[in-house]
DNA sequence: AATATTTTGCAACATAGTTGCACTGTACTA
DNA sequence: TAGTACAGTGCAACTATGTTGCAAAATATT
């Protein structure tokens, strides 16, 4: 059985309190990626947008989330896998953004390949962002 | 010989006016990818924010210059190679952002490689994004 | 239960980006 | 090359996004 919401914010050592709690089940909740608007519409009035922020960025540092780039000025959040802990993510997957339906897609088992780099440059780390349609809106 | 300013914005239907010749020039100039911040600090009070922004939209919509993704939540600016189009990019080329210089390269000679994709998943546009250290910061 | 520590909400601020509109500069035509 | 049509610019106002300091509240620790 998987971890629940508490117990996964005591394996990361954090507090338990109300937002994180809710935050973190807005994302057991979706397939996809949130945005920080999302989150914000999901919640209401409930907590305070500061709080959100600051949500966000404990749970990427913990590792419990992590962020996809986007081509426009947007930052994504989705739940990391098991193997990212506090300060070290393991995300090398590919990620998957429907021009069409918006939804952004964690294409887990898609994995980022090695790109071979000019002499002097050294990668740390690699993002590939795909976008098109996704399988819900191909008709 | 390569193309001078004017000529490369008339051959995309551009009018010739002072912002664009000069926001133009700054990408001829610099080897390397330009923010909008870059483009104000460049230019001191000559032109409004807004002109800016307006130039860069059109840029990019003519393909002059294309768009970079990034981790955190900024758009960067490159010229495009000859082949763009009003409408019709073709950077499939990866990007690298040094993490100690925050120069962004176009590695115009790695091409991105296509990836396979669930069912269902159509790609239009694929985005590598490698960042790390460049072979300027490299000791 | 009392205390120490962490987290939250609020206010204020900073930066980024958009839109409408009047004015100005550029392109086109006679 | 002057006149006109049109495209581009500057300004003001606005929205969205994100950050910081600090006091109050909630949580963890004893
Ligand atoms: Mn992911
Ligand atoms: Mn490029
Ligand atoms: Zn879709
Ligand atoms: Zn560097």
């Amino acid at each position: 059985m998987q971890l629940n919401i508490t117990d996964t914010l005591k394996k990361h050592q954090l507090s338990i309190t109300d937002s994180r709690k809710k935050i973190l089940s807005f994302f057991l909740q979706s397939a996809n990626a949130l945005a920080h608007a999302d989150i914000e519409h999901k919640s209401g009035t409930e907590f305070d947008r500061v709080t959100i922020y600051r949500t966000l960025q404990t749970f990427v540092e913990k590792g419990i989330i992590h962020t996809i780039p986007t081509a426009d000025n947007s930052i994504l959040y989705a739940l990391c896998k098991d193997e990212c802990v506090a300060g070290h993510h393991h995300d090398d997957h590919v990620h998957f953004i429907c021009d069409t339906c918006s939804t952004t897609y964690c294409l887990d088992h898609v994995s980022v390949p090695k790109v071979k780099l000019p002499k002097g440059f050294k990668a740390a780390q690699t993002d590939l962002v795909v976008s098109g349609t996704c399988n819900n809106c191909e008709q």
